[in-house]
Formats: structure tokens, C-alpha cells, sequence
DNA sequence: TGTACATCAGTGAACGCGCGTTCACTGATGTAC
DNA sequence: TGTACATCAGTGAACGCGCGTTCACTGATGTAC
């Protein structure tokens, strides 16, 4: 049952989205090859036909994961208001489609070269972005924006990866994400509604 | 060939203090049983005359790491000096002595809730002991210091985790500390030497 | 344009391996008398 | 204080299971003519 070349492709990118919302769920090794290829609809046999080894697939799926995360931050006006979304209790309960950085950054630190290596772009990308809207929204020093942006995303990541190590109901899950996000806002000038 | 009482408590910390090290260092997912029981000195076979499974281990595990942690604190004379350690390239390359809450905030968001209860008491015990040294330090005002020692305890977490995630002699794995740090000793008013 | 054949994505069984946990056994310790 | 026996920490083999990876096979597609 051979495919068009399209179809092959399109079902390659099946298993890389089933497969960067899986491993940020559940970390690397809590995945297995099986688990991510019945989520993209498909028997674990055909796998090999895409990637070379799991280790390539989790390279490739963390770089999706930050795709998706760099293609959602596009979508929000404002840092303010990223910054909202990304310290939110919706973000908290939903790894799957939140920050990468956030959910693998214990996991990636065991990973290969090829896993961090992705894990780095993405977080360049992240930090960037940040830096880009200090920049063009002003209400802080030019001067200070790279230094800035580099702290704002260590804070947003530490404060969700710390919320979710949590119990849902203990007192930190919830000051983590607010006092975190107070913080943010107040350190990029934005007026506290 | 049975122990005395003593010998046998003695032997269950030595597994403790093993798998407080090796989860740090390869996560939970990331150690056997039979790893834990090698590194402490004795065969697998005899770990559930002392644990009742693998996850009772974790839980306890992780309460002994964050109190290794809470001794290594007492240690140091002052707030900046604790932080200048916590935010080190020797600290960054020895997860397995430093902070559990940078390696495994990843990891234990996925276990058991007995693991996140320890998490939480562990984070609680840092972040008091942070609020504590601002309020006698002197340095910032005292109505700030419980928000601040919370944000303060996200960043260095945050920046270790985020730190190891990338290739070692990626610009970010040093960048990510050493810019963390100068913005932790500029938030608590430490004169930057 | 039509035909014959090589290609290759997907299937499902199988491989070797490592895991958490159980178990029968050993023999020194702790206890009952 | 001395003796007989129950206890139990540690051993090493075994259990069932899930994992990453391989493989023979299928059959529609893409290509050579």
C-alpha cells in the first residue's frame, strides 16, 4: 500500500505533531515509539521509514515543539499579554501545546547534542522575541532589552516548570504563576490594571 | 545473614543518599532499582525489605535531596555568596550535589502526588530561607522580601535548568547564569564587585 | 498513451534487552524461656 | 546467664511486561520503455 509522496510526507508531519505534544507531556522516556505512531494513526512498524532512531525524532519534535510555541507568540499583541497567556493556569494544566523550554528542560539536559542543540535554537528564538518587543513597544532602556528579555524568559519558564512540580492545589502551584507574572510586568513597565 | 537493627537503618540511608544523587543526575525515569541498590552497595533483591516500591523511594529521595541542599545553604555566609555557588559552572556540571528543584522540576511534575508534596516542601524550605536572609541582611524593603525571595528562588532555578538544557559551549549555557546572577545581586542590592 | 516492473510507506510479528517486582533461601540477630 | 527458635536484611534467580529496533511481507505508486 504505497502512498503519493505528499501523503508519505503529510503523515511524516502527523507523527512529528503527535510526537512534540507527547514528549512535552510526558518527557522523552515517558513516550514510547508505539505510543507516538497510534497517536498519529499508524502501527509502530513504519516508524523507521521517517527517522532514523527515536533520539532523531525527539530532536526534530523539540524544534517542532518551539515552532509551534514561536508561531503562537506571533498571534498575541502585546508582551503584556504573552506573558499573561504563558503564566496562566489554562498554560499550567496543558503541556502539550505550551512551552517546550518550560516542560523538557530537566529532560533535555540528558538528552544528545542534537536534542539540546534544537533545545537552544528555540530558546534563542524565545529570548528574541521577547528582546524584539522590549525593543518596539518601549517603556524600558533599549540598552537593557537583550539582558532583560534573557531574565523575563528564565523567569517565565522557571515559574511554569516550578508550578507544574507542585501539587494542582498547594498554595505555590497558584503564587508561582501570579507573583512571577507581577513581577514580569512590573519589570517592562507595563501599568498594573 | 541479618543485621543489627543499626546496620540495617544505616544501610536504608545509604540507598536514600544513592538514589537522592543518581535521580538528580538521570532523573526518576532515568535510574533502575537495581542502579540504586549497585551505587549503595548491595544486590536489587533486597530493596522492598525496605521501601514499598520504586515511588515511595522517589518521594523520599527527593526529601533528602532538598535537605542536602538545606545544610548546603546553612553553609554560606550570606545571600549573593549562596547564589554565586547556585549559579556556577561547577553547579551547572554537578546535578547530582546542587539543586533538585532545577533538575528534576521537569520530572516530577509527571509523578506521583506524594513526589510533588515533596517537591512543594522542599521549594517552601528554599524560598523561606531566601525571605530570611533578605529580612536580615538588611538591603531591600522587608514588606518586599516574601514576593521577592519567590522570584528570586524561580530565577535560579529557572536559569540552572535552562542552563544545562543547552550544548556546553553554546553562548546561552553561560550567558543564562551569568546574566541571572548580576540581575539576582542587582534585585537584593548587592554591590556588584 | 499504455504496459511491466522497481520502489517504498505501512503492517504486524519477532528480536533482545532492561525494567519493577516477587520469591525461596541463607544465616546472624533478637527474643522467649 | 544460657539455650532454642522466630525474625528479617540481604542474595540471586525468576516473573511478566514494555521498550527500541528489525524484518518479511503487501500492494499502490512512480518510472522506464
Amino acid at each position: 500500500m504505497k502512498l503519493t509522496r505528499e501523503q508519505a510526507k503529510a503523515n511524516r508531519e502527523k507523527v512529528l505533531d503527535a510526537a512534540a505534544g507527547l514528549f512535552r507531556e510526558h518527557g522523552f522516556d515517558g513516550v514510547a515509539v508505539a505510543d507516538i505512531m497510534q497517536a498519529a494513526g499508524f502501527t509502530h512498524g513504519g516508524f523507521y521509514n521517517h527517522f532514523r532512531s527515536k533520539a532523531d525524532l525527539s530532536a526534530e519534535a523539540l524544534g517542532r515543539a518551539f515552532g509551534q510555541m514561536a508561531t503562537e507568540r506571533e498571534r498575541q499583541p502585546d508582551l503584556a499579554t504573552l506573558v499573561r497567556l504563558y503564566l496562566s493556569r489554562p498554560a499550567r494544566a496543558a503541556p502539550a501545546r505550551t512551552c517546550p523550554a518550560a516542560a523538557l528542560a530537566g529532560d533535555a539536559a540528558r538528552q544528545p547534542e542534537s536534542v539540546r542543540a534544537a533545545f537552544a535554537d528555540g530558546l534563542e528564538a524565545m529570548i528574541g522575541s521577547v528582546r524584539q518587543r522590549l525593543e518596539s513597544e518601549g517603556g524600558v532602556d533599549p540598552a537593557r532589552a537583550p539582558a532583560l528579555a534573557l531574565t523575563i524568559v528564565t523567569r517565565m519558564a522557571g515559574a511554569l516548570a516550578l508550578s507544574r512540580a507542585v501539587p494542582d492545589d498547594h498554595p505555590l502551584a497558584r503564587a508561582l504563576l501570579e507573583i512571577n507574572l507581577a513581577d514580569i510586568l512590573a519589570d517592562t513597565g507595563t501599568p498594573t490594571a
